[in-house]
DNA sequence: GTTCATTTGTACGTATGTATA
DNA sequence: GTATACATACGTACAAATGAA
């Protein structure tokens, strides 16, 4: 009945993944064991431990044999800081922000644009503008350009309305899949035309972190450009290995 | 004899990456199939399975059910980018860039700083500072300071000769291992006093990358922060996702 | 310090599902 | 439609690390 398309060891992880965050397993606690999971959910114990993958892949859970597996903190949590580890992450941050949009258009990508974004000269690209905020502050966490397909133009009519992640949005109309974020972080001087609306200073420094979503084709489905005065960012991962080198 | 203490799955993950590496199986191509991979090396199709996820978390094939796994090349790689997706990608890091040493001095760590490096105050730490080069390459790409423990500032000594990741180094002498890296850029304007060794100017940005290396106990081996004048370098990553959201 | 039960990691086997070509 | 190839899922057994007795 109920879209049980998902695969089981997914439905364990959601399961799990629920009862860590609402605090069943509390941070620093130990899981059940792989055997008790076994039981209890009553799939095979290859099951449990596609499931447990995933957590660990997530950073929610560290396993160590002989002792068990740890639900951990989400790793460093700074004030002005995001931890991405993964694409889910990037939903995370369309849910903490408010989006304000000061402007929709359509444009023709040239020269230096198409540096900046890595894209080809020429083409129309659908250009949505505007402020983010972070919830309850009054001062903007960054300026965010959305650059989408001409071919996908049409959501531009939707995104007003529409709360979450942009690029879902895309998924949905296009039918396509993003399976591939490539990100892209440099440092610029505050360009000119964002020291009013962003409310902070001239000679300023201003993060920059471009996202492209790509499809499992490489085709480009959307590219995000966020520009963060310096004072009011940082980004933060966070990479493990469980190996030897 | 030799060291049979690695995994048999990871032997396979070693075999097959330095073939693709070398070139036996090209970007583009398609890998042998799990079953051929099976019978060749002898192993169980999980061993198999296991050794092409190594490679999977790897970014060097993607495989998709029907079709195969194929060779993917390594992603964007425009100029002045690099590639940080696992720890791993820290090695090339410093495998492709030489590290011209300034200073080696022990400091105690006060408000500011401590502020900076996330560290407590008030302890005595081994700083090392100096400019890094890309290899052949005239203009530095950062200033890099790397901050140690006292109770490891013996490797001091051992940096002006050693090649490679200076925290292999502290594994190697303090017998422990760093299993997690946090990293967190952020931007600023250019520190006065590099100014002048980073061969820029004022009024520029930077782009600040801090790196903390971390056991599995969460003890601090290494510090590392490097301030990167903004037209130098951008910090590129990847994020995939194989399943839905 | 040693022993021993516990717990995860590795590795084998087998069968079926599902997307691709 | 059919053959192919990866994905999911069941089972079993032993190795290695942990932690408590």
């Amino acid at each position: 009945m109920s879209g049980s398309k998902k695969p089981l060891y997914l439905t364990v992880a959601d399961e799990l993944k629920e009862k860590i965050i609402s605090g069943v397993f509390p941070i620093g606690s130990l899981l059940e064991t792989e055997d008790r999971l076994t039981e209890r959910f009553n799939v095979s114990r290859h099951t449990i431990r596609e499931a447990l993958r995933v957590l660990r892949d997530e950073g929610l859970i560290k396993s160590r044999r002989g002792s068990g597996s740890k639900v951990i903190p989400p790793s460093t949590s700074h004030h002005d800081t995001y931890q991405v580890m993964s694409i889910n992450d990037l939903l995370m941050f369309s849910e903490d922000t408010t989006f304000d949009i000061e402007s929709i258009e359509l444009i023709k990508i040239e020269g230096n644009r198409a540096r900046i974004l890595d894209i080809p000269e020429g083409e129309e690209w659908l250009r949505i503008g505007g402020l983010r905020y972070r919830k309850g502050e009054k001062l903007p966490l960054c300026w965010s350009s959305y650059f989408i397909p001409r071919e996908f133009a049409n959501v531009g009519r939707l995104v007003q309305r529409f709360k979450g992640p942009i690029f879902t949005l895309i998924e949905d109309f296009s039918g396509q899949k993003v399976t591939e974020v490539k990100q892209q972080i440099s440092a610029s001087m505050i360009p000119k035309d964002l020291i009013e609306p962003l409310l902070t200073s001239r000679n300023s420094a201003a993060l920059m972190v471009r996202r492209t979503y790509c499809t499992d084709d490489d085709k480009i489905l959307q590219v995000t450009l966020n520009t963060h005065p310096a004072d009011r960012f940082q980004h933060a991962m966070t990479m493990r290995r469980g190996r030897k080198i």
